[in-house]
DNA sequence: CAGCCCGGAA
DNA sequence: TCCCTTCCGGGCTG
């Protein structure tokens, strides 16, 4: 079949006004999609100038552009397509990969990054954050240009103008305790001051508008560069350079360099206009610069703060930062100010010391916010690793650990304290201690707010936090900035645009991060399983996808391979009662979450220390709530639906995994879905992160050599069996009789398992037996309590 | 909007 | 001191 030839209207703001719909949709702001008035009317009328384009379209709907934009002749060694709906496509094989790389991760948004082509969205967003760190309209569109293999599309050059000349041209500075919107573009001063809104807001004694001269400090002073840009040109002049066009080579300098040089020439010749506004209003402010289309960004000053007072501590001389560690934090200081926004880096990649170089950088009071209280640990004596502070100027508000916070005299002395996010955003009754900690937190202007797992903050009780805390500046470091619901985008407005984004692929190339293998195991479900899973509810779908015999059976064989390696194997399992179930069957220690604080230290102690314990069984307590010892092998039985977070954080799990290994990959994740039931459809959703990272999972559905091995669950009678406890264990419909009869005999199993279990698992790795009452009731059963 | 499981506070 | 219970919230699904 041939393309047909179609006439289609391929208006530039599709995707551009779909993304601007998932913006006003956050209910955040009281702005309604529909609801533009005043001065955002005509902005929304001009952004929706559709143009009509011929274009083939084959029968997949792929866009055939080649008789729009002809390749430039050269195009060869320019590595860049631009479509004229946004979509970058970037050639990871060019010559001039890196530095094409590095302007594009400025400027969009990246979306899938495989091994050869990797796609980038320009939206609204990614220019705002663009433009956020300095660059300019013109040198956006000039290198894109440059870098493009055929002339820009007329719609990108209009696109691009629009947003880069709205956004990122107001900054909200508190200087010296009092807080200034400042713009070196005097119209959109002046446009702002003539706003009725903005007007009460003003601070009245002051002048409407002030100028003040820069004296910027380069940022270099501040991140020295790990090389030098005279080693980085001589890395480039090699090989295959002769290929590369004149005026891109030229512009390496340019390409390379506006990171570092924020301030054009042209802009630091501008007086910069400001305004002040009253602390109280800033809300007010920032709401309304909003609807006007020129959004505040949030910088902190701190180097000439002098009413909050320094805190006097340093990095550690032997503190060492890896290359793209340095680049993020450059980014965040990139005018000698502190900017607020989002750092993304993988898990195992070193966030907690890009934070804690923030916070000694600013050398404010810092107020952490973590989401547990193992992570509040963990941020501790992470400072206290990397950074000279003392004791006494490190302060937790968690319940465990109720570090005194300063008070009378000491009040005003600056801390690092550390929390977290249900903490501080508690609404309930408090202990007086508790609530005298709030009172301080609620009192102090905090330099640095720290978010630690930002992507949780669009949560509405969460989010409380950024109005309960002042901050000066706000940094939001994740691994995932994905969320299943839409409010990621949420984050723009809450904490800043994103400051700087690592690709997983490209640490896993320089050895940051352990070379993972991930394998999507099919595991067919057995014939009287699946009878019963295609009668069953929902629930019970998921209970016998997971307790699939040739699930179990394939797990063990994964375990024994791998313990036979010397591997340390994690197992995770949502739901527990397949968890519990798996572990007593395998006889491995388990932990989830009415585990309690000993037992959870005795088991993970064990599985780190004992070379007889190589394999535990968790729940999702461990996705997030505590620092699981290494491990190099991590097979996923049950998962929470289609959650990519999740997903991903697990990978984590496993990319501290240092072990020396001369094979491609060293370490290993397996995830086991069951052949034709919903895990199959989940599991295709949970992989899109990872996969739009780089990561290629291997579709498994046939293990050599297993039929050799004695596993579980062989013969048809102990499958039955199987099936029977399953069955009664989801049915919850079932008679009352039924149901007593079913706990008993529930309790009954359960406390022979426990028993071999903790012989097994030797020195007490498995302390339950002794530590439960023998009325423990399975979470499943629960409902049926009263 | 309820259901599930988990974590945190009291 | 440790444990238990209650309540609330997040995140994801249907």
């Amino acid at each position: 079949m041939s393309c047909r030839r179609r006439k289609v209207r391929v208006n530039t703001d599709v995707d551009f006004d779909s993304e601007i719909d998932e913006m006003s949709r956050s209910s955040f702001t009281s702005e309604k999609p529909g609801a533009s008035s005043g001065p955002d009317a005509s902005a929304a009328a001009n952004r929706r100038a559709v143009t009509v384009v011929d274009v083939n379209i084959d029968e997949f709907g792929a866009k055939d552009y080649r008789k729009e934009m002809p390749l430039k002749a050269d195009h060869a060694s320019r590595p860049l397509w631009v479509t004229p709906d946004g979509h970058v496509f970037l050639e990871s094989f060019s010559p001039v990969y890196k530095d094409a790389h590095d302007f594009l991760i400025a400027i969009a948004e990246p979306i899938c990054r495989p091994e050869l082509i990797h796609e980038y969205q320009l939206t609204r967003y990614s220019l705002y954050a663009a433009v956020s760190s300095g660059r300019q309209t013109n040198d956006i569109i000039e290198n894109l240009d440059r870098l493009s293999k055929t002339a820009l599309p007329k719609e990108i050059l209009q696109f691009i103008e629009l947003y880069t000349l709205s956004y990122g041209k107001v900054k909200l500075v508190l200087k010296h305790n009092r807080y200034f919107v400042e713009s070196r573009h005097s119209d959109v001063i002046q446009k702002l001051l003539k706003d009725k809104v903005i007007q009460e807001c003003l601070v009245e004694e002051s002048a409407p508008v002030s100028k003040v001269i820069e004296t910027a400090t380069k940022t270099t002073d501040l991140f020295p560069m790990a090389t030098s840009k005279e080693e980085e040109k001589k890395d480039k002049t090699s090989d295959e350079s002769k290929n590369i066009p004149e005026d891109i080579d030229q512009f390496y300098e340019k390409l390379t360099g506006d990171d570092e040089e924020e301030d054009s020439q042209a802009l630091k010749n501008l007086e910069v206009l400001t305004f002040e506004v009253k602390q109280e209003a800033i809300e007010v402010v920032q709401k309304r610069c909003r609807e006007l289309d020129y959004p505040l960004l949030a910088e902190y000053d701190f180097r000439h703060d002098t009413h909050n007072p320094n805190m006097g501590i340093d990095l550690k001389p032997a503190t060492v930062l890896r290359p793209y560690q340095e680049k993020s934090l450059r980014k965040m200081f990139g005018n000698s100010r502190a900017r607020s926004g989002v750092i993304v880096l993988p898990c195992g990649a070193g966030k907690t010391l890009v934070g804690v170089t923030a916070a000694t950088t600013i050398n404010k009071r810092c107020l952490v916010l973590a989401t547990s209280n193992v992570s509040v640990e963990q941020w501790r004596s992470q400072f206290k690793l990397w950074s000279t502070i003392q004791d006494h100027q490190l302060v937790r508000f968690t319940r465990e650990s109720p570090d005194s916070v300063p008070s009378g005299a000491n009040r005003s002395k600056p801390v690092v304290c550390i929390s977290t996010y249900s903490m501080v955003a508690y609404t309930g009754k408090r202990t007086s201690d508790a609530e005298e900690a709030m009172s301080y937190i609620k009192s102090q202007e905090w330099g640095l707010l720290l978010l630690d797992e930002v992507h949780t903050i669009p949560a509405k009780m969460f989010r409380m936090v950024l109005t309960i805390v002042q901050a000066h500046c706000k940094l939001g470091l994740t691994a995932t900035l994905v969320r299943e619901d839409d409010k990621i985008t949420d984050l723009n407005v809450l904490i800043g645009p994103k400051i700087y984004e690592v690709n997983w692929m490209e640490l896993q190339k320089a050895g940051h991060i352990a070379k993972v293998q991930c394998a999507e195991v099919w595991c067919p479900m057995t014939a009287e399983f699946y009878s019963h899973y295609l009668r069953s509810s929902i629930n019970r779908r998921i209970l016998l996808s997971v307790m699939n015999p040739n699930k179990f059976r394939i797990c063990q064989y994964l375990i024994n391979y791998h313990e036979r390696r010397n591997d340390k194997i994690i197992v995770f399992s949502d739901n527990v009662f397949a968890l519990k179930s798996y572990a007593q069957v395998m006889k491995k220690p388990y932990l989830y979450g009415e585990t309690s604080q000993d037992e959870r230290m005795q088991i993970l102690q064990n599985f780190q220390h004992n070379p007889r314990i190589n394999t535990i069984f968790v729940s999702k307590v461990a996705d997030t709530s505590f620092d699981l010892p290494e491990a190099n092998v991590l097979i996923q039985i049950s998962a929470h639906g289609g959650s990519r977070r999740q997903e991903a954080q697990r990978l984590g799990r496993i990319l501290r995994a240092k072990k020396f290994s001369t094979e491609a990959f060293n370490a290993y994740f397996y995830s086991l879905v069951s052949q034709d039931t919903i895990e199959m459809g989940y599991s295709r959703k949970r992989q899109r992160f990872l996969v739009n990272q780089g990561y290629a999972y291997k579709v498994v559905n046939h293990i050599p050599g297993m039929e050799k091995e004695t596993l579980v669950f062989q013969t048809k009678d102990e499958q039955l069996q199987l099936l029977k406890r399953v069955l009664q264990a989801s049915d919850a419909d079932s008679e009352e009789e039924d149901v007593k009869e079913e706990l008993l005999e529930s309790n009954r199993e359960s406390m022979i398992s426990r028993k071999e279990t903790s012989t097994a698992s030797l020195s007490g790795a498995n302390s339950q037996a002794t530590k439960r009452s023998a009325d423990e009731r399975h979470p499943l059963f629960k409902r049926f309590k009263k």
